[in-house]
DNA sequence: ATCGGATATCGACATGCGTCGATATTGACA
DNA sequence: TGTCAATATCGACGCATGTCGATATCCGAT
């Protein structure tokens, strides 16, 4: 894997490289549309609404969720784009050879 | 995914989540036998020893990698259970529902 | 016993990250 | 228009991280 490569994959994994993004990503995955809302997320915290918000911008900036605001509600969802680039990483890096 | 479950997993993904180990980590995987000696990786960075030294021994500590020593050299071998471990998270959370 | 090369550890520095409370923004509805 | 509820942004705090130079450790060879 070259050096360019490893630039462009890092921020990915470092977005879900957080107990609780990964479970954010877990929860939208699993949602009917691999889509949720904020207001479904939030309970499943013991975090504050801003910290979980913080969260979601990271993994938003990381390209792994989109955000569409419909009504007073927010739902984000999995660009399937980002799953399948981390898949291939698996399968060309973390493959055995 | 339960919180104890990302709990788990995360401290992996962050090792993981820098290009420096994505790279030593690739490195590693695609020599024979899955190991390599430092004084391979060392020549592949502009980066001085002790912080080559240092990421490998992030890895380590993740369990990503084992360490053994063979004379003057020290060689680092992928753990294929840490690998697996990851394999199945991707399969877990991140495949389509 | 000593030297030299390979690797790890230490201490320090700047930067980044997770979290919070306080506040701003947005939109539905009376 | 005004209020309330949902979400984002801001500013701050303590802690972790990536990097380095200096130094320690380990081991083979002379």
């Amino acid at each position: 894997m070259g050096a360019e490569q490893a630039e462009t994959i890092a921020p990915m994994l470092k977005a879900l490289a957080d107990p609780v993004r990964l479970r954010l990503m877990s929860m939208v995955m699993s949602r009917e549309g691999a889509e949720a809302c904020v207001c479904e997320l939030l309970p499943a915290f013991e975090l504050s609404q801003p910290t979980i918000s913080h969260h979601l911008k990271v993994l938003h900036d990381a390209g792994l969720v989109e955000r569409e605001k419909r009504g007073v509600w927010v739902y984000y969802r999995a660009r399937p784009e980002a799953i399948a680039a981390l898949g291939s990483l698996f399968d060309s890096v973390l493959a055995p050879a």
